[in-house]
RNA sequence: GCGGAUGUAGCUCAGUUGGUUAGAGCGCUGGAUUGUGGCUCCGGAGGCCGUGGGUUCAAGUCCCAUCAUUCGCCCCA
């Protein structure tokens, strides 16, 4: 059998026409995100098993994981996530840092599991972290920054909404309020995060399993179930709306609010997976309706860098795979046309290689990005090429553009022609390229 | 890990109740005055019909397995 030209399963080739369009949604995002002060930071793509299990141990580590031995006989993972690491150097360096800490990273992440529609097993993802802070002002600067970056790709309100809920308040409700032990609230915030997509009917049924007969005999499952319709923090019962975690999360949406964020809403469904999560979480959801999801997601987990045996540091931060921006912004006809980076594609009329040299060299000098076809093949084919390419201009050199040093250059796109000399070339294609950067 | 759908040329697909050497469009490639693309005309390459078994005189077609793709579930970074 012959060996296959596909990719590894749930992974990605990426062709010049897909890395293409990858650099200029990762150079908006970067270019985003500096603008709110974030620094860069990277790590190793291996990290020892140890580091999630401290975090976790479950179902993750073990299952959905790439795990092997080295040749040394240490456990290692492909990196699942960015946030232990981030923490782990975070918690190497704590007193040297200059806190509150902005820093992000765009690292390639691994999971072992089955593909699916905007879930591969590879992914790149956009981490947005501010480490030092405990108030609730570091939620409102990251929910800020993943509204900027959809500003800056041309996105509207109306195309997604943020929804955020409380870890805080809703351990408050589970234990205080409806008295429900840990295993018990663990169970319930793992079905009210499938809620959204279940029947009520069956969602009911599941909820009243949890409860034991007592509980249910005091009416906490239906309590419970009576809080998850509710769709303003205001319409809270009481004892629940004046909790301290209530307050902070209706602040924050009249933050945001203010802040011309207008499509925030509280939504009690939103839990995130993660237990290391310690405050307020939120998410963004794509509202086109056949996309109808989450697209990223993001929260304050305090307790992450204190693993490491060291204080503890406040954290909030969010993640953002590129393959749900991705199939937002084509969900939402957002993403242009991108052209290649070669600006100007020579077609070469004769023998005129050698002579031609000069003039290239010039044009590269000059700071053109310059493609020489030395197919040696006939004008018209050449020119094909360069159109199958998707190069910008073709500039055509023969005995008589080196004799009189003015070059035919063509706009492949409108098909306009002109002669013009080596400078004034560049300086054509280079508007050319501010233009559509 | 569980369930459904789909695998024929680079792409989109046709291929009768099983029956000669498997087809089309687009694309690719060569040519139609060797200094200029997109239209037109003529020629050409390209397929172990996903893979492996089975049934049959005969399998692209029927059966089983397997792999891949895809949609959902579980889970969610």
């Amino acid at each position: 059998m012959a060996l296959a030209t596909q990719p590894y399963k749930g992974a990605r080739d990426f062709y010049p026409e897909d890395k293409r369009l990858q650099k200029y949604m990762f150079g908006i995002v970067r270019d985003t995100v500096e603008r709110f002060g974030y620094e860069e930071y990277d790590a190793p793509i291996l990290e020892p098993l140890e580091l999630y299990l401290a975090k976790t141990g479950d179902e993750i580590v073990n299952e959905q994981t790439y795990v092997f031995e080295d040749r040394g006989g240490r456990k290692v993972v492909i990196r699942p996530e960015m946030t232990p690491t981030v923490s782990r150097m975070v918690a190497g360096r704590r007193q040297e840092l200059a806190y509150p800490l902005r820093w992000y990273s765009i690292p390639n992440l691994w999971r072992y599991e089955r593909p699916q529609r905007g879930r591969l097993r590879e992914h790149w993802q956009l981490n947005v972290d501010i480490f030092g802070e405990h108030d609730m002002k570091a939620e409102m600067e990251t929910i800020q920054v993943a509204d900027a970056i959809l500003k800056r790709f041309g996105a509207t309100h109306d195309m997604y909404t943020v929804k955020v809920n409380s870890r805080k308040l809703m351990d408050f409700i589970m234990k205080e309020y409806l008295g429900l032990s840990t295993v018990q609230s663990q169970m319930a915030a793992k079905l009210i995060d499938r809620m959204p997509k279940m029947p009520l009917a069956e969602f009911q049924a599941e909820a009243e399993a949890i409860f034991t007969p007592s509980q249910r005999e005091t009416g906490a499952s239906n309590k419970l179930i009576g809080l998850l319709k509710i769709k303003q923090i205001s319409h809270l019962p009481e004892a629940v709306r004046e909790h301290e975690s209530a307050k902070e999360l209706k602040l924050l949406i009249e933050l945001l609010k203010d802040a011309r964020i207008s499509n925030v809403v509280f939504d009690i469904t939103v839990m995130r997976g993660f237990d290391y999560y310690t405050g307020i979480v939120f998410e963004l959801f794509d509202n086109h309706p056949e996309n109808n999801r989450s697209m990223m997601g993001g929260g304050r987990y305090d307790g992450l860098v204190g693993l490491f045996g060291v204080e503890s540091v406040p954290t909030v931060g969010f993640g953002w795979g590129d393959v749900t921006l991705q199939n937002f912004l084509e969900g939402h006809d957002l993403l242009p046309n991108i052209r290649p980076e070669t600006d100007v594609y020579v077609v070469l009329i004769g023998d005129i290689y050698a002579k031609a040299q000069k003039v290239i060299e010039d044009l590269r000098e000059m700071g053109a990005n310059v493609a020489v076809d030395i197919s040696g093949r006939k004008a018209d084919k050449q020119i094909q090429t360069a159109v199958k390419k998707g190069v910008r201009y073709a500039m055509f050199i023969g005995e008589n553009e080196i004799k009189e040093e003015l070059y035919e250059v063509r706009n492949l796109v409108t098909g306009v022609a002109e002669r013009h000399s080596v400078s004034r070339i560049v300086s054509i294609v280079k508007d050319y390229r501010e233009e559509t950067s």
